[in-house]
DNA sequence: GAGTGGTCTAGACCACTGT
DNA sequence: CAGTGGTCTAGACCACTCC
């Protein structure tokens, strides 16, 4: 018999070794035996503490890591994460920047929807954008209900924060083409970042926004956007899908916005109509 | 020089194998040349195509599963992952509870928010409740606006469809354990599922709500909703806590949803007051 | 029983971090 | 340079699915 089997048969309750190694740094964890920031043993310490061999701990650490308990950093070591400091994301957002529409340019000036939920100058914010053209797929076309084909205006807008490497959410945003064409300006990332934000670009031809859908899911990210939001192992993103319609009914832009989860909390209040007594 | 030493001199661009592995295979399903539902070419295929051992096949394939872009099934086989049909959860669900307070019981009856989200009737719905008390944490304390260790009513439910076999959502809602019991039926799961919903039993105590407050935000699933959710690796929850405010200000109740990601749009709407011209 | 994925060992060497 | 995690090999055996 060799050493697999006789662990095996010591261990009848649970088969798997890497779950049972597993479960019980998880119960440590919580048990706070290990505290958010705190330095894990190292895989060495832990193979001999119980007994396997080191792919094995391996497993068991990168359970945890899925799971978004622990972090592991080459060199360092395997670390108890800590919640990340939260961005708080509300819808107040949009009637904030409709309010702004029609104020002068100074007015609008520093302003962005980014400035309002981060609570920052926009001095402080990065910004960036660039702007091409593409023919809609069956998706876009459902939602803007046009013909597939059709040409539409693709901006895509990275925000973040200076002081941090990540940007905060990675957009790509749509408009029928020869809906945005109507003001020339609105055709080119030079006028980025424009003062007073998506409703006063809709201002400028002739476009006032009824109400903003938003459609939001949850997934692992992808692995490019593990790269470009920075998410370790162990994370998810929230994939939303906002889409604006004019008074007209029209819908006038979508967009795919695609925030980390581990950083952004989504609000939404629902206001509810008051009983007559 | 060995063979992994080779192999890095031949694939300069890349050295890790697992990842260069699973970026072909990644292209290939994006290119359709795996479509969603087909099964992938086995382990043992795979090592022979790219010329590396098993542990490396299985961590490329893991890279992608963790991804979400496929699924191993063991003894069957590795599948591209089909998206799976999605529910969507809309707070409309809020207003259309409000509005079905005040009418009969009989009128009540077969009706509760699931329905409404899920278009199904009552009896094609699975329904579970539990209840118990416990002294608020800090976190809950904070929320309800309550000294910590007050005692607050805990009910735990799981909504979900008969003829699947997951729940749809893992629901722990909380309330002043002194509030509810102004109308004791509402602290026994006895009188569960309660017609009409958790609007007609604050109704039994004198409170309206004025409005519902939802902060979202998505993760991986602990090893405990994995599997009540059923849900495989490559997958990400939805947690929601859902505020109910009365007319009053009072934060009447409050819940922890999770919902799986991968079969749950969030839909929220925000109207925008018109311009007066 | 054949096929396929899952767990595990034992050990080598690479790559990053910090002293 | 020591310490720690990351990648990889070669091979054994287990466990599930389906014929």
């Amino acid at each position: 018999m060799d050493s697999q089997q006789q662990t095996r048969t010591v261990v009848r309750e649970l088969a798997k070794q890497y779950e049972r190694i597993a479960a019980d740094l998880r119960a440590k964890i919580r048990a706070k035996e290990y505290s958010p920031g705190d330095r894990m043993p190292t895989e060495d310490a832990l193979k001999t503490h119980y007994k396997v061999s080191a792919p094995t701990i391996r497993h068991a650490v990168g359970v945890l890591e899925a799971e978004g308990l622990v972090q592991r950093q080459h060199g360092r070591g395997t670390f108890v994460r800590k919640p990340r400091q939260r961005v708080q994301r509300s819808t107040e957002r949009y009637q904030w920047e409709k309010d702004r529409v029609k104020l002068s340019e100074t007015e609008r000036g520093t302003t962005g929807a980014t400035e309002h939920d981060t609570g920052r100058e926009m001095s402080a914010l990065q910004f960036f954008a660039s702007y091409d053209s593409l023919a809609a797929n069956a998706d876009l076309a459902t939602v803007f209900d046009v013909s597939e084909g059709t040409k539409l205006l693709h901006r895509v807008y990275r925000t973040g924060i200076k002081t941090e490497d990540a940007p905060l959410s990675l957009i790509d945003s749509y408009m029928v083409h020869d809906v945005a064409a109507r003001n020339p300006d609105l055709l080119s990332a030079d006028n980025e970042p424009w003062p007073g934000g998506t409703q006063h670009q809709l201002y400028t031809i002739g476009i006032e926004l009824d109400y903003i859908r938003e459609e939001l899911t949850a997934r692992p990210p992808t692995a490019y956007e593990a790269e470009q939001l920075e998410l370790s192992a162990g994370t998810a993103v929230i994939a939303l899908r906002k889409i604006s319609v004019a008074t007209t009914g029209d819908v006038v832009e979508v967009s795919d916005v695609v925030l980390p989860g581990d950083r952004t909390v989504a609000v939404y209040t629902t206001e509810l109509v008051r009983w007559e007594d």
